[in-house]
DNA sequence: TTCACAAATGTAACCGTTTACATTCACGAA
DNA sequence: TTCGTGAATGTAAACGGTTACATTTGTGAA
């Protein structure tokens, strides 16, 4: 239906290669000629076909998005970056979510694939072992990991130190005073990244001298926060007087369920969480947090990832800043539990 | 490089034709031939190569998808619903955000339409002067909006009554107790919903016999909430009791503002927001919203669009129902200005 | 005026499918 | 055995571009 570049041509008097020299600027076309043709196309309505042309160059200037998921403004952002980079470059989008499920991921690579995608960014579940990195691997499909860890596979990443960064949230509540740490994260086994900041977290309370923080472990989909925070919670003494959380999002649940079960932030608890999200700004208390730049990230793979594409610059691993971002969230161990300061086992006194 | 469908006939012993109707179950293919077909698919990884498919019945399967921004959870969650649903169906998204930005959003349309998507789903910010829609209109390509307001055009929309909301937000509030209210809203010209939201609101004011709110229209990307909202509170005696905001990520901006400046939230403003989001049942207080469908309007729109592209059904409009959601983050106007005590009957008096 | 050569343009094959139509095959009936 | 018939398979022309190569045109020098 739409008009073709033949019927350009004919409509020009011309022939097909002098209207497509013209349309990329390939080749040389007079003057005269250029300006038949150009108002042919504007006769027509004429827009070059895409599909006839990714396939007679064996390119489709497309990319592959695979996300575990878009609720999480994480991955929004870095979508944004993504976005950004690659139209500024002439790329287009093709985009899904995986829902986390590792059946979906398959599906929507083998689809990417079939419409021949020039490339993809993906966040996995874990690289180290992933049938779809494989595929992509054995295909000789270039592809660029964010948020996941670097791995022993050597795949090409970008990401933040996520051991680093979880080390620093310990250290930062330690020189506030707090010694009974706690972290509450998603299921580890649909992040590899959440694994990292936990043990960063961990290793930077031994080194303080802290005891072993307490690490919650828990389904924040379905989340109902303050279910999950009422038995961490019920012993004062014992209790953490600060929460490390493997994510903003569930930082931001986290503090609310507090202040609904009548625990002050940070007077009581103490809470930083993990992305730099925008919005946390904007809280009450704002949040603390470790941010890493998502918008970034994504821009930083989409660059490499389609320089690689013009070129042959190898891939390889790239460990962006991340800065931590203090916030009303966080506050001194004011009231030091008393388990603390000696090893009497009363006190018990105020429990609901 | 990758192996193609005369590779598969020839190492089968068959013709193309065989091979594409085994692939495509079109056509019968008598077992042993089918055997031999499959063992040489897999033998050489053949994978049918989508833009050969596409150009040849001249669809793509693929559907694009033109939405303001990415940062606001509440596209995102449309845009998980048409994944859900597309994929579903065997359709793959072309995707990209326009910040707000008409010549971007006139590229991107021209860009999705060389790829020839079979369909669009967008947000517009003006549906009723759109060029990007005058020309899909033109072109012929079905197209569905969402978010948008049903408009003179007919141009099919999954929406909910943005009126209607407005009005009862209002009405929630005045049930409260609140006799000054107030709105904070993002630019109006780059959404009709937000300004349909105010229509409604100030309606629902005025039948309720209010002093006529103040609407205050604020960039909302670059937002410092606290500046914004500390001349509007300055006169306690004047300042609303209660705020509306067009959204959510905007009416938790106000929250966090509100306390920052050491006002309660209930106790001395009632927020209430829009959208529905998620994160706003966990907050702390916990937001009051008008809860639209978000993923299930996505979900709706694509299956429209996808019912429309199967079979000639007729786009239309649909209106989905909202609801209104209350949280901790609205209460009784316990304190009533004395300016509302005082002047009871002649309200118009204390006007702008 | 003629010729050499570069610039401009044209021709047609190719990219990887689908599919209308043609051909071959298998088998039972006559 | 021959034939008719439906099932299985094959052939080749699209689809809408790009591009190597061939051809034509234009220009200045001889």
């Amino acid at each position: 239906m739409p008009a073709t570049i033949r019927d350009v041509a004919s409509l020009a008097g011309v022939s097909v290669a002098t209207v497509s020299r013209l349309v990329n600027s390939s080749g040389k076309v007079r003057g005269d000629t250029a300006a038949r043709v150009q108002a042919a196309i504007e006769a027509l309505g004429f827009r070059p076909n895409a599909v006839g042309r990714n396939l007679s160059t064996a390119q489709t200037r497309s990319l592959g998005i695979v996300i575990p998921s878009l609720t999480n403004p994480v991955f929004a952002d870095a979508v944004a970056g993504i976005n950004e980079e690659a139209r500024a470059r002439g790329y287009t989008l093709m985009f899904t979510a995986t829902n986390y499920d590792r059946v979906e991921e398959q599906g929507i690579v083998d689809s990417f694939l079939a419409y021949r995608v020039d490339g993809l960014i993906l966040t996995v579940a874990d690289p180290e072992d992933s049938p779809v990195l494989d595929l992509l691997e054995r295909d000789g499909v270039p592809y660029v990991l964010i948020y996941n860890q670097p791995n022993a596979k050597g795949r090409p990443t970008v990401t933040v130190d996520n051991v680093a960064a979880g080390r620093e949230a310990a250290e930062a509540l330690v020189k506030l005073g707090h010694r009974r740490l706690g972290m509450v994260a998603g299921r580890f086994s649909a992040s590899d990244r959440a694994l990292a900041r936990r043990d960063g977290f961990l290793s930077g309370a031994r080194a303080a001298g802290c005891p072993e923080p307490l690490v919650l472990e828990i389904d924040f989909v379905a989340l109902n926060a303050e279910e999950v925070l009422r038995p961490l919670l019920a012993r004062r003494d014992e209790a953490p007087s600060a929460l490390f959380c493997s994510n903003d999002l569930l930082a931001m649940a986290v503090v609310g369920a507090l202040g609904r079960l009548g625990l002050s932030v940070p007077d009581d608890v103490s809470v930083i969480g993990f992305d730099g999200l925008a919005i946390g700004t904007q809280l009450h208390p704002t949040l603390a947090t470790i941010v890493q730049p998502s918008r970034e990230m994504g821009r930083a793979a989409t660059a490499q990832l389609l320089d690689r594409l013009s070129g042959k610059v190898p891939l390889r691993t790239v460990t962006l800043p991340h800065q931590l971002r203090l916030g009303e969230s966080v506050g001194p161990a004011t009231k030091p539990s008393p388990a603390d300061l000696r090893d009497p086992p009363q006190i018990e006194d105020e429990e609901t």
